[in-house]
DNA sequence: TCATTAGCTGTATATATTTACATGCAAACG
DNA sequence: CGTTTGCATGTAAATATATACAGCTAATGA
């Protein structure tokens, strides 16, 4: 995912360790001092690889101006995906609207990421509009499970079911219809299984 | 709780800002620019009142050397509240099964616990069996919200109704009866109100 | 083979940061 | 009434910190 060296990683680690243990990012002379180097240029170069490669953030010209990038920040914030680019891929950075505090591993399996769902196509199912799905990357589905699937570069949210060489795509409303690809004409990914949701709302019955 | 001035809840106020949006806390000077003090000693007086009553945690001679407190630092994690024994408040130890990763700040309100939901009488307002519902505590309630209520001892989630001395505990499912509280026969308290739900669950149509 | 990258040493310096000292005013406390 | 506390100004110095420059070795890929 980030492909960073043994070393790095060991920086990246004692950044983190630093963050957790004294609540500040560690200095250029605190990270030379706890790896041995001679030299407090060693762990500069270390970091400017490391902002590189997009684990940390370095804010010029402040003490402990080190930030760790949110994916690495923080192992329990899933990134929030709004309205989902065409051709884009789900993860893309465009797409990210927030990240959100919650363990990923609540969730079995494990969730990815969480889509704000739009429309409200799978409301017998319990999912509804701006609701937060939260979803398992995969390509995999079996019948009957909820997944993301990109239709023609279109996102949506449906329930599997494979019939020999057609899949459907069913929604939970009966105001909606079923979408059947052959795959001839159309080109159909699975993006992932709907593991959860989370839904803000005081439940009011009154707007 | 802590007792501090309007002033050091400013101050506090400020770290915690700096905190969340940078990454790092903020020296002497920036406080100083912040606040348009004249010197930097204004803010280093007003962090070593915060360290004397526990605000925060000043280490000597590290640039930034500021931590919040534990009390103070916001803690992101939630209770989960499974079956409630009679009698005991829902907070107490004994009702809590385990605690989840997930950031109160998530809801508004605030959400204060998890509730493990039971039963299916909320299901037309999409609070399902086994779903956890995400609580702010508080004894009060506005008609059409759903709220924690506990009538004689038994807790339960329902719509919230009051007309006149009447109090009504709505369902949203026909096969369920209302709840009436008059008030006089039965005892009636608000623990909260429900923020939100997480449900954890594949969605699938099969068993 | 040459450019590039990772991973260092060693030196130097500008600047960022903490922190002590001296001082003042107003309000609260015993 | 004297003392402490909150809230500041103003100055100065020690020290913590970031960061540039010059160079080195070994491994890697074009």
């Amino acid at each position: 995912m980030l492909d960073l060296t043994d070393r790095q990683a060991a920086i990246l680690g004692f950044i983190r360790d630093t963050l957790a243990e004294r609540g500040i990012p560690p200095t250029r002379a605190e990270i030379m001092d706890h790896f041995g180097f001679a030299s407090p240029n060693a762990a500069q170069a270390h970091l400017r690889a490391l902002a590189r490669r997009g684990a940390i953030e370095l804010s010029a010209g402040h003490s402990r101006g080190i930030r760790l990038s949110p994916q690495v920040a923080d192992p329990d914030t899933l990134p929030l995906i709004g309205r989902v680019a065409a051709g884009a891929p789900i993860l893309a950075v465009e797409n990210i609207e927030t990240h959100h505090r919650i363990a990923p591993a609540l969730f079995r399996p494990r969730a990815d990421y969480l889509l704000r769902v739009c429309g409200d196509s799978m409301i017998d199912a319990g999912i509804r509009d701006d609701d937060l799905l939260a979803v398992h990357a995969t390509r995999e589905a079996a019948n009957g499970q909820v997944v993301v699937a990109r239709v023609d570069d279109e996102v949506t949210v449906k329930r599997f079911r494979r019939r020999g060489n057609i899949v459907e795509l069913l929604p939970a409303n009966p105001a909606y219809e079923p979408i059947v690809v052959d795959g001839s004409s159309q080109s159909l990914a699975i993006e992932g299984r709907a593991v959860g949701v989370i839904r803000r709302d005081d439940f009011s019955d009154r707007p």
